[in-house]
DNA sequence: CAGCTAATTGATACTGAATCTTAATTCAGC
DNA sequence: GCTGAATTAAGATTCAGTATCAATTAGCTG
């Protein structure tokens, strides 16, 4: 079905170049890491992307450079609607992700008002908003259009 | 500062209601569970729930027990800042929480247009829309008003 | 209320994710 | 090439949650 990818930058790189301007050293593992990483065209688990890794990778190796990813903005975490927590390769700054329920990937949400709606519900709470999380789940124009009998 | 609670039906009541509507037995571990639940003001965790139990009620009950009360839609699981789920008192349908990530408190957030939002974006990305997740984060009417210097 | 059966329970073992510890390795600058 | 600090891998450990299963119990039924 050759989904488009627009691999211009590759993650790759914006994920070793992340590593460096913070300061991480470069280093083999982060370097295949990375490329795994990069590879990646859905949210994914920690667990998960250490199966596609040599074994020879410390598990601790991966879980310590996921969470600086995650500070970097580099990766964001997903919420699945089972509760699961993912990963996802991230656009900095703060956004939201449409979840495809059937094929898994996502879209960026940008551009909603829903941060507007936020602020004006939580003022009529008394409620000092401070921040949000949302998630929300559904099917992509592939899926929904491929029919797959949306239940 | 007495935080003012409305206990007029009792949470504890409402669950084992929920229980015997769906069929369940009325047991004694249920009943001191359900007492339990029904003492916590804020959200939680299964194994802090069990913590505060007498130790002789099974891990397994607890966890069971929390499953069907979910189902029952008597609790509902809320998800917190850093990624954490926890569990809590809930209203039957649909709703979101305004959580205080000072005192832990939350209250329902109810008649916002954030559905109608949600709606009309999606079919902006050619989305179709089965469900979502949102939290919002902040501070209550109480912590914002007794200062603690919001940071 | 005694007896019965299926639901329920709790103990225990187990799983899998994630963290901690530590000694050895590797990077990067000199 | 050296050297010190950052980084690593292995393994032990913790922890939440699940599965198993024999023993118990609720709630009929007569």
């Amino acid at each position: 079905m050759m989904a488009l990818k627009k691999r211009s930058v590759s993650a790759t790189d914006r994920i070793l170049e992340a590593l460096e301007e913070r300061g991480y050293r470069s280093t083999a593992p982060r370097r295949t890491l990375a490329a795994a990483i990069g590879e990646q065209d859905r949210h994914f688990t920690a667990e998960g992307l250490r199966k596609q890794l040599p074994p020879s990778l410390g598990r601790a190796t991966v879980y310590r450079t996921l969470k600086i990813l995650v500070e970097a903005e580099v990766l964001c975490r997903v919420l699945l609607e089972d509760g699961d927590l993912h990963y996802q390769l991230s656009h900095r700054g703060h956004h939201h992700h449409l979840l495809c329920v059937h094929c898994g990937s996502s879209q960026d949400l940008t551009g909603c008002d829903i941060e507007d709606v936020l602020v004006s519900t939580s003022e009529r709470h008394g409620f000092e908003l401070s921040g949000h999380w949302l998630e929300v789940y559904g099917r992509c124009r592939e899926c929904a259009k491929s029919g797959s009998a949306a239940a």
